[in-house]
DNA sequence: TTTT
DNA sequence: TTTT
């Protein structure tokens, strides 16, 4: 039986998104996000930070590239996977991801004017993981 | 600024609660929890199943050992945390857990049934880890 | 700026869906959703009771009026909606519903099996709104 | 058995929060929340706006009632309640509500300064509803 | 490595 | 009635 597996998250870029086309022409895109929690220990006020790696793919990935940047604030919503890779000694290792499924930006309209290499604008803060949207060969954002 | 870290998962448990108590008497609950999804590959049905690591604190570890058991399908609500570890070759290691902040039994009633070891039924089948219960003195559960 | 809005439910259908077609063929379907919640009120065992009116749109429609049946435990996934329309005395009432945008079949499996004048196994519980699957025309399921 | 009742919100307050004493000392506060979507609709960019009922009780109200405004961004956990009532011409009325659980202020630090009638700074973005804490006795705030 |  |  299916079971339900999200992530809701709202947080900021602690860099900025790293993108990858692999073979086949699909791309990946990553950054790392952080959620901070503030609460009173004894008194004294403590800030816990927590870090998730964050994934997108296809589409999502294009416009997380054109409109995320280090230090913004976004809300995304995915699902949870843990992976295994062997690191540089061949060791066995596991990390666990968040595949966006969608996402939305936050705070200031100023914050997200598209980097000066790319001029154009999403009509829509909401970004939607289609799963087939290809950007390469259009040209086109996918909405 | 605070954020946002909230996981939600519907899924079956792989095995019963493991339950340890820490030094300060502070009881502690964990058990793996498989999120199944299930798409069509090329024609075919593939079922693709990922497995979460659930921890429970306090009088959400006492009601966990209680009522949950392998096999049992259960709602969880909670945030992610990684936590670095040594392993037994003493090389650090990184795992993401799910800490679970309610949980609500799903099913059949009778899947609910409490073990023999224990005869009290919970009045709610929401179940809040309310951070300061100390079930260890009083006896009694945290609701 | 852009907002969330989004509601998660688990609950079981108080009536079977009922059916629409609107002029161009626009499916739509509903029911009424009851989400219970039991607590503790002075020793004694209260339920309550929470009725939602959920709302489908195209392909998820379709979807739900062959696997969806009164009493049948769902995972619901949508955003709320409140809209006015005209009773027969022509007094303005307004309404607050969800509009579904995926959902997911928990339960046993043997209470997922089409109904009788139908006879699609879906390939996946987790149906998607794609807000633009014909069904009408092909005949075939959104997926 | 019981369900899952969750409503996620991301959005402004349409104006400051209006807070009411019930007999036996209950606080209640509530304000409409909007959740703004932008699209596409056949070239020209629409925004829609959804408005929400907030309501929130006790702590939760007095905190809101300190750090909530007009036109603040906030995130919003609760769950969905209809209520029937009589308008002055008694004719029964129901109205969907979005009963706060627990909120978090987003947004730039700047914009949550307590307003002057009041200086105690929140230790935490985040308040929960504890279903308990009576802040008209001890003066201090619930955290 | 973010933000306040 | 918010915000961009």
């Amino acid at each position: 039986m299916s079971g339900i597996n999200k992530v809701i998250l709202v947080g900021h870029l602690g860099k900025d998104p790293e993108v990858r086309h692999l073979e086949g022409g699909v791309t990946v895109a990553s950054f790392p996000l952080a959620t901070s929690e503030t609460f009173n220990k004894d008194g004294r006020r403590v800030e816990q930070t927590e870090w998730h790696n964050i994934v997108l793919w296809r589409g999502l990935a294009e416009v997380a590239s054109k409109y995320l940047q280090k230090g913004k604030l976004v809300y995304i919503e995915g699902k949870l996977r843990t992976r295994s890779f062997e690191d540089k000694e061949r060791v066995k290792k596991y990390v666990t991801e968040v595949v966006a499924e969608n996402f939305t930006m936050l705070g200031r309209k100023s914050d997200f004017e598209p980097t000066p290499a790319n001029g154009i604008l999403p009509p829509n803060n909401k970004i939607e993981d289609d799963f087939s949207t290809s950007i390469d060969e259009s040209g086109d954002l996918p909405f």
